[in-house]
DNA sequence: TATGAATGAGTATTCATTCAT
DNA sequence: CATGAATGAATACTCATTCAT
């Protein structure tokens, strides 16, 4: 044993082993924090349920060591794949929204999307916030500031709102890969994935194109007398 | 093994009491199944956990019971007042999202749309597909079914998917309300609900309605190289 | 709907320790099954309950177990002992039932014999059946063929019942060690141990003998008119 | 209401309903006493568990009560039966046995028997002492005053041990009754009731009989060097 | 490092008992 | 008299956590 401080939560003198963090991540991910027991993630990795201890605090240490390690902020990613792009806006929003789209379909993405908004939001609402803000918030950021330069180089409508067009285009389809993708709804539902995202972002497009049409209705019936 | 009856186990003859069906839903969905101890659903319903047990066979019982008596089949109502409008199919669609962004902005709705997603989509998938089917699918087929009479009348391109653009608007008011409105992701990124429907049921019909610019870019990209 | 492992959800890898096996065994036996709370017998163990759960499944899987390890087959012993044994058939037979007697003389035999007749029989018939088998029914079988030796050898009448005798001192026997000797009965109507064996082997062995007696009644009155 | 003193152990005016103690007598005898659920017997009597409290004071004494009133005190009528009776000693035995033995038979009694032994003789140790007194000790008393008149006439054997004869063969019989009858032992050893009591009866009384034979062996064997 | 064994606080479930009606 | 509803103490069972080896 070196004389290494001890670590804050655990004993282990290295880092924990990836396959504890890949069991654990997979394991919550599957079965929700809640219903998994500890022995199911041992299980899963090969060791016992002591090993877990000598590198985690808790169960929820387990959880939160496994959220960090296994999120990818992937926006960062391509964010950073970006900064060379020389294309039209529109052209880089379709690239963007397509690697987002790709890592939606990951069949890993759908479980943590579960476990994200289903228990961590509640139980440990700081891990949440990391999540969505290196997660939907920064992707909603991002294809905001790509949105805004479309509408700077006149190549969408000067009355788009850009912020709020990227956070529905950045939900509609994280939402559609969560429902249709993995959640079983395509069952009920049937439809291509590609289609999924081909369609969505079409419609994205068009919404945020310059036009020569009309004003579509007027909005002052948001006050009206039908609403309860 | 043991000379339990055969009939089900729990005594009541009567419905439920609607309080302790109300308890065990918000209960629930404000904690999550697992983590809602039967006590507390009792303390809220202001009896002792002994009732419960008067009632129901057992907590899954519970939760599958006040789920089918607690869960509003908006879409359902929706569609019935929908008949007798007579309005540009814009207008429709305005008016039936403008319902729906409502229900969602309910306290009540958030929680749910978690426990849904979190809990019961892995632990009973029928009880989630039957949510499924009445909330979302219905959504998405209601609305579909208005974006094809707007291209029967001319009003919206005729080269939009009406499926997946219903799936997309559905979807993105959805997530918003959950992730913008429920889950605190307006802190991180404030905006007001009113603003985040306007702006993005604008940006939809602008994506279908009829328009004389050409076509954005083409999408001969996704076969591209930059996919893995 | 759980997410429990297929395999028994017991972990102990071993054979459970067998001061477990033998508290469970002589506390259900001194109290009763159902009337056995299981931090009883993880007291008499010296454990605590969750050590029973570590190799039990269930209260009804630690006593099926304790039930098969801790019986003994004394019949099987005794017909071992006997195949070597060159001696006049009634004194066998003394010899086996004295056997038997020293065994159902053990303080811990009436317990569980009072444990097997009045719940294992009724919540666990096959447990009862192997219990059976082994004990009153391989008892009766074995004096059963030595009676009939006893026949064969003009030892005994040849008009006895070798089936039915052989039930009848075994039974004889049995129910006077458990009402008389371990339930107490012996405090109603006193009598030594050694005097009831002694007197019901004689009796039962002069009713094997031959005799030169007249048969001592007829049986012609079975089915006359005092049977109701 | 009326002015009656309240009754020590219930409230109820009149004496309880046959209906009640008879669905308690059977329920508990059937299933035992700790697995009888009071609802079931109210099921089975076709009334509410509360209805139970209005007569009875608790689980235990309805079982209290349900054994007295449904225990028949079968020596009793025996005896009556017996005084007016002129015949050999042997045919009264028979006689008597024969009653007896029709009442074992009887479907009611053996699980009666089960109960008694199983659960009420550990668990209220009065109740089986007044039961054993009434039944196995009286019908041992009885059948042993006769074996002495058979003595005292030369009917029978001057050495024979009256007491312990009479308890040999009124266990034997009850114990055959209940595992060869009752329990389903029949199923592994097959027999005929009547063949079991005829052939038990017969070898009763032959080894009571006079006879000229030679004594079978000696009993010197007891303390010797084969016992452990 | 890792394990097998054990712990104990917690939780679902049961059921004898009560009581207003 | 009897019921339906409710109670609450008891009890089987679970599982995160500990620890000697």
């Amino acid at each position: 044993m070196n004389y290494a401080v001890a670590s804050p939560s655990s004993h282990g003198d290295g880092p924990p082993p990836e396959v504890l963090l890949d069991a654990a991540f997979q394991t919550f991910a599957a079965h929700g924090y809640r219903a998994t027991r500890l022995e199911e993630v041992a299980d899963a990795a090969g060791v016992t349920k002591g090993a877990i201890y000598y590198y985690f605090d808790s169960k929820e240490d387990l959880l939160r060591r496994a959220l960090e390690t296994r999120h990818r902020a992937i926006f960062q990613e391509i964010e950073e794949a970006l900064v060379t792009e020389r294309a039209p806006v529109s052209a880089k929003i379709r690239f963007v929204l397509r690697k987002v789209w790709q890592h939606w379909l990951d069949p890993r993405w759908g479980p943590a999307f579960r476990l994200m908004v289903g228990e961590v939001s509640v139980e440990f609402p700081a891990l949440f916030r990391t999540w969505a803000a290196e997660g939907p918030i920064q992707g909603c950021t991002l294809v905001g500031r790509l949105v805004e330069e479309g509408i700077q180089r006149g190549e969408f409508r000067s009355d788009v709102d850009a912020d709020v067009s990227a956070r529905m285009v950045v939900s509609g389809l994280m939402l559609q890969a969560a429902l249709h993708v993995h959640l079983g709804l395509a069952q009920l539902a049937p439809c291509d994935p590609d289609r999924i995202f081909d369609s969505s972002v079409d419609l994205f497009l068009h919404g945020l194109s310059v036009t020569h049409q009309l004003p579509i209705e007027t909005r002052s019936k948001r006050a009206g007398s039908e609403e309860r």
